[in-house]
DNA sequence: CGATACAAGCTTTTT
DNA sequence: GCTTGTATCG
């Protein structure tokens, strides 16, 4: 115990003390929350306030879970695999699957991807005859995802004019298509998790009775379905150890509602609210950059973080010239900081969006510095990694469509888009799945295609009593993808990804605790065995969804959720000590001695599209608060007068954020003001493309009678300070387009305008 | 049925 | 500027 709670400081000791009662922890950014929330856990068992079966830890994501396990696995002797730790869709996963019946779902339930989901959807569109320019797919599925992350389903949803009607109504047909194919999307899996429990008394009483203790990671994260799951889950009695930071909200676009945190507070009778600000990571000039930013938020629960480190170095200030130019600084200052014995891995390089890597990927191949981009595509989004997996869904549930439509003719068997027609026309005449159809289709189709059900169904019945690594290694060879790779030029990689998989069964079979005999497992027996079946006063029979999994469900299932809940690495090249390239969402939750924020212009970060609402800003605020507070001893921010966006030159004024940060912890290594010249650069327009940089010249010389030029820096009395974007007429005539950043783009006559130079 | 051409789109993202 | 998705040709 003495060992547990040593090295505590007094607010992280009084957070895990706290009394079996519901909590808020608002735990700044670097302040020990994993370990508050690890040793809480920790310290409950220990001291035999709870046993291990009867505490819920939920996470966003299984990198988090993963680490909540290791960590506790070193401070109790107990096997923490058996332990109710996960992310809110692998725990609803593993309820589901206990209680399938229940829930109204088969037992071989499938797991939708958002990738599955949108072409589902598509799917579903095509085959009702919708137009898909008037109702986007993608917005559909914004539209089912956020009701259902609101808890409400088709006929919840209130519609007040046709055009929502017809969302609504596509709604409902999506459900049913799913229900009939036995897959669910990700925000499913909450809310039939949630509506099995509301519904079933009995079960909701037997896990609110047994998780007295809930904790809950990123609670700023949350949803408004997760909420009330959350709530159900805990019951009258169940203490909810909600531990978050509202200044690190940065997830609203996908449905997260920072005022469940006040909501919590009240609702959940908070008697504690502890506030963890003391910062174990950043330099005083850092932190006290993160602070003063924010402090323009409007609304917030309120926290400081202070450190014990001094002021340490200041933030170091750049402005560009131009993108390629930012990226050559970038490329400069990290050579000079490995010089000074830094290593790579410790140095970030973080930017808004995902687009402006490409410049500054190309200046660190030109330099020969290795990196290594975050954000790529993962291992089981990869294409024959998806084929592979639809294989091996058809088998276990064959009536998924998706996955059917996916493989039917890939590799290559004649099944062209006559054939599918035919099929997909019995399938709707008869209301059933494309592979119950396919006896329906008769001729030349009928055929062919029965010899692809066979091909299924003699993979099932060749692989029903291998492990589950040499039922992927039949599947590869049975299906021909192997081979069809084999004969393609580019195939190498595909097939080295495909034999990947067999490991990654084998991987998963011996972490998840599934045995050599688990293949016995299979089927209804699963029940019987695991033991933990619970008779009601009322006599309903209930199956506690307990660890391992392999009680559950079988070997295949497991790993075919897995593959969903788990699309695994997204690191595009692992291996040597790299730079770390990735958005600022990304790097939420993780550490850096030195730190770049790139990009810092109006209109990029913050975003345009999020001016439009106030909320937005704010977001974009406690998004540059995360990327500050990313940084350990040293701080780079830097922004660029022109900048490469959707293949045009753009001119930004530098991010507001610059204006709200305190100027005695700032350090301009470029002159503040500075001639906005772009001839002053000569890379950016001689050499790029000669003819457009000829043109953009003599229009520049031409436009020196009016006395302004193309990128000047100006100043409006009620616009403020703008850039010069572009110049049309000439003479009294000449008008100039001029961004004022949060005023927008102005177009104004030179001759009548009052507009002021700004040195 | 497969390969190639052109148009449209384009914040952030985990499960 | 580049990627993604569909339309058309062979």
């Amino acid at each position: 115990m003495q060992n547990l709670l040593h090295n505590l400081n007094q607010e992280q000791l009084a957070a895990v003390t706290l009394p079996a009662q519901s909590a808020l922890i608002l735990a700044g950014a670097g302040s020990g929350k994993t370990r508050v929330l690890t040793t809480r856990i920790a310290w409950l068992i220990q001291t035999g306030q709870v046993s291990p079966a009867g505490v819920l830890a939920v996470t966003f994501t299984n990198k988090a879970s993963k680490e909540m396990m290791t960590r506790l696995s070193a401070m109790l002797p107990i096997n923490t695999r058996g332990m109710w730790i996960g992310t809110f869709h692998g725990l609803c996963n593993r309820l589901l699957r206990a209680h399938y019946r229940d829930a109204g779902l088969p037992q071989t339930f499938q797991i939708l991807d958002s990738q599955d989901q949108l072409s589902a959807i598509k799917r579903l569109l095509k085959s009702m005859n919708v137009d898909d320019e008037k109702y986007p797919p993608r917005n559909l599925m914004y539209f089912i995802n956020g009701a259902k992350d609101q808890g409400l389903r088709a006929n919840d949803v209130e519609a007040n004019d046709d055009y929502n009607r017809k969302f609504v109504e596509l709604y409902d047909l999506y459900d049913q298509q799913c229900q009939r194919e036995g897959v669910v999307d990700f925000a499913e899996l909450l809310l039939r998790t949630y509506e099995l429990l509301s519904r079933n008394q009995p079960l909701r009483e037997h896990y609110q009775a047994r998780f007295q203790h809930i904790l809950v990671d990123e609670f700023q994260d949350t949803n408004d379905l997760q909420y009330k799951w959350l709530k159900l889950m805990a019951g009258q009695r169940g203490a909810v150890f909600a531990v978050g930071d509202d200044d690190q909200s940065i997830y609203a676009f996908r449905g997260a509602n920072v005022g469940n945190m006040s909501a919590f507070e009240r609702e959940f009778r908070v008697e504690n609210l502890i506030k963890l600000e003391q910062n174990y990571r950043s330099h005083g000039h850092i932190l006290d950059s993160a602070n003063t930013l924010i402090a323009n938020n409007s609304k917030r629960l309120g926290k400081n973080l202070r450190t014990d480190a001094g002021h340490g170095e200041p933030v170091r200030i750049y402005e560009a010239t131009s993108d390629l130019q930012e990226a050559q600084w970038i490329v400069e200052e990290t050579k000079s900081l490995i010089n000074d014995g830094a290593s790579r891995s410790e140095i970030a390089v973080l930017y808004r969006s995902n687009a402006q890597s490409r410049v500054i990927e190309h200046a660190l191949v030109a330099s020969g510095i290795p990196y290594r981009v975050y954000g790529g595509q993962r291992y089981f989004e990869r294409a024959e990694v998806k084929h592979a997996i639809a294989y091996l869904q058809l088998m276990d549930n064959p009536h998924n469509d998706s996955a059917f439509l996916r493989v039917v003719n890939f590799p290559a068997r004649g099944i062209g888009a006559r054939s599918l027609e035919q099929l997909q026309d019995a399938a709707k005449q008869y209301g059933i799945s494309l592979y119950a159809a396919v006896p329906y289709v008769a001729g030349k189709a009928g055929a062919t295609l029965g010899s692809f059900l066979k091909l299924i169904e003699g993979g099932r019945f060749e692989t029903q009593h291998l492990p589950l690594p040499e039922m992927v290694q039949v599947v590869l060879d049975l299906s021909g993808l192997l081979k069809h790779y084999q004969t393609e030029k580019e195939g190498a990689d595909r097939i080295e990804n495909l034999e990947q998989l067999v490991n990654a069964a084998t991987l998963f079979v011996s972490e998840e605790g599934f045995g050599i005999d688990a293949p016995a497992l299979l089927g209804p027996k699963a029940q019987a065995v695991s033991g933990a079946a619970i008779t009601t006063a009322d006599g309903i029979e209930i199956f506690d969804a307990d660890a391992p999994l392999a009680t559950v469900m079988s070997p295949l299932s497991a790993f075919l959720s897995h593959a969903s809940l788990e699309a695994g690495n997204n690191q595009a090249q692992a291996g040597e000590e790299a730079l770390q390239l990735m958005t600022v969402h990304s790097a939420k939750g993780l550490e850096f001695d030195a730190v770049f924020i790139t990009g810092l212009e109006e209109g990029l970060f913050p975003h345009e599209n999020s001016q439009k609402e106030d909320a937005g800003v704010e977001e974009e605020r406690r998004l540059m608060y995360v990327a500050i507070t990313r940084a350990k001893k040293r701080l780079y921010m830097s922004f660029s007068q022109t900048r490469m966006l959707h293949g045009q030159t753009r001119y930004n004024m530098r991010s507001r954020f610059f204006d709200e940060l305190p100027e005695e912890a700032l350090k301009w290594l470029s002159p503040k003001v500075q001639q906005h010249s772009w001839f002053a650069n000569p890379k950016s327009a001689w050499d790029e493309a000669p003819e457009k940089a000829a043109n953009s010249i003599s229009k520049n010389f031409g436009k020196r009678d009016i006395g302004w030029r193309i990128g000047e820096n100006v100043a409006h009395q009620k616009f403020g300070e703008g850039v010069i974007v572009n110049i049309e007429g000439s003479g009294g005539n000449a008008r100039a387009h001029i961004n004022f950043g949060r005023h927008g783009m102005k177009l104004l006559d030179l001759s009548v305008a009052k507009l002021e130079k700004v040195a």
